[in-house]
DNA sequence: ATGAAAGCGCTAACAA
DNA sequence: TTGTTAGCGCTTTCAT
């Protein structure tokens, strides 16, 4: 940088000779001013480096054209993704995304959603870890917010379908004849964690399957800590939280000499790119990531345009099978493997 | 959301019987305020769900507190943990982060720092594939520019010293017996990428090693598709343009039926969490990515106080050997593994 | 086709 | 301690 005052619209106007109207009107496309103008006001802009000043603009225009986004977490690749899909519909519609981390703190998340209420025309909360009593407050504020794999009321909600994934789940394991299972949870403020604990303890009652479950969190670090309780419960099948943590367990399987799928299946949420690569490559819960971001600005565009918020989405995800799950070995069988 | 015109300040201020001088004072915590009249403006903004607009605030002070920031892909977990370092300390400081992301695209890339340019009050270009002319013409613009992984007049620099890295990534190798190295590459705007490519040039001719380079990208799928050409070239060790790329290729070696490291020694730049969880464990050069991050932040803060940029900083990587790299059977001896 | 001027919501200097 | 008001940089109506 050059260093200097900002460059305003008067100066340019001053430097080109004419009036900051014309000026403004050259800048932004008005069709009523002469060639002539029109180039002299361009080029002096352009060479004094003029940049509009955007809080002028925004105020003047009474629109920010900005959506705030919060994630817990970008190190995980679900949210990148979520914001990728999001990100193509809203530039495509002159908005900008304004992304903030909560770092998993609850607080730290209400800090930011005030914040961004006052710089932003919409909010979208990704995996929202807001307790209810906070989240109930933003919603009730000036401006739209959808939710993210999260439920609510007065909001647009967009969600995948993480009952129907725990079933999908709990059906394949138990065609492959387990019956003792183990989840391990991921972080305490999480929605889609208590639904798929929900879900997972409802069916596994009617399947009669046994459920055991332990504490994990969202990292890879997570389920390899995990491990030892893991394999004390005696599980033939462990479903972790997310694709991050089913690698840690795995690395730490790996590492203590235990056969995976022999001795033990592995399977998780999500199926980010790198589950693929896993060693054994892991049996995920495929969600369309991008798709659920779309569909957040799909709902955001039409609340922003006037409309009633469209009805709540449940993206369904799908089971991709891989290597990582298999028959247990007391049923009898020797290990494939 | 209730609906409704968004509460101003006069709007409150008309509610609570009082000026909007006395209302601003209150909400932004002046001292000089009677505590019964604080408490009567406190609820009644409360009540009325008051915000201020972010806007109109902004151009009063004449400063907008936040950081415009460009990252080529916000999947590459490169990025976020830099941010992490940026985010914490740009919020101590109230500041905000504007991310953006490019989508590895340079013409999309100057999009949106021209137009983060009239919306924040600094710019942290992370890995920037800006073309020469318009880097240069950025950093010529009214606000203060931090390049992150890319030098530049002009600027605050901050960056990985990946001529070390390779280096010490080659040194490594070159202890264990290998002559003849693949390098599979990255993105082709990629400044980084040039640089390990040219260091690993200059130094494989000087250690009397033969350097292979085989056309890559930055994600596992790219790793994976480089599969063949590097198995063709009959190098003995693999050097990566990042671990997603390396876990990619290791997992089409496995597939393949290539002994790793016995046939082959895979090794990579970054050292992102999950290359210690590929199998087998991947040997890469751990950078302190949050630490870029937080001196990025640094360097801007003592610009934005008034201070010329300080020196540009390099960090040197740390190579984290791991169980992927080994010495190359044509020395004569047994695979180890 | 161009210019003058009002006013967006807010803060702070000045007045009381 | 509180109120009145100028003005931040911009767009746009209205006048010319």
């Amino acid at each position: 940088m050059t260093g200097g005052r900002r460059v305003r619209l008067v100066d340019v106007a001053r430097e080109a000779g004419t009036s900051v109207s014309t000026v403004s009107r050259v800048l932004n496309g008005s069709e009523q001013i002469s060639f002539e103008v029109s180039n002299h006001v361009r080029s002096v802009a352009a060479r004094l480096g003029y940049r509009a000043d955007g809080a002028a603009k925004e105020l003047k225009l009474g629109q920010v054209r900005t959506i705030g986004v919060t994630v817990p977490d970008l190190a995980n690749p679900f949210f990148p993704e979520v914001l990728k899909g999001l990100g193509a519909g809203a530039r495509a519609a002159g908005y900008r995304l304004l992304i903030s981390e909560s770092g998993e703190d609850p607080d730290e998340e209400l800090r930011l959603t005030e914040e961004l209420t006052s710089h932003a025309s919409a909010l979208v909360l990704c995996s929202s870890r807001l307790r209810p009593k906070h989240l109930a407050r933003i919603l009730d504020g000036p401006i739209p917010v959808v939710c993210v794999n999260r439920t609510a009321k007065q909001a647009g909600v967009v969600c995948v379908d993480y009952r129907s994934g725990s079933r999908q789940l709990l059906d394949h394991l138990a065609n492959l004849g387990h019956r003792r299972i183990a989840y391990v949870g991921g972080p305490p403020a999480s929605w889609s964690d208590g639904q798929r604990r929900r879900t997972l303890r409802t069916l596994t009652r009617k399947m009669g399957m046994e459920l055991a479950e332990i504490t994990g969190g969202w990292s890879g670090d997570h389920g390899y800590d995990a491990g030892p309780e893991v394999l004390g419960i005696g599980a033939t099948a462990v479903i972790t939280f997310n694709d991050l943590v089913a690698i840690g367990l795995l690395s730490w399987l790996h590492d203590t000499g235990v056969a995976v799928p022999g001795a033990v299946s592995v399977t998780s949420y999500d199926d980010i790119p790198v589950a693929a690569y896993a060693r054994p490559p892991l049996t995920s819960l495929r969600n369309q990531r991008a798709q659920l971001g779309r569909l957040a600005w799909d709902h955001l565009s039409a609340r922003l345009a006037g409309d009633q918020w469209p009805q709540p989405v449940m993206l369904t995800p799908t089971l991709i099978v891989r290597a990582s799950t298999g028959r247990p070995l007391e049923n009898g069988e020797a290990d494939p493997a």
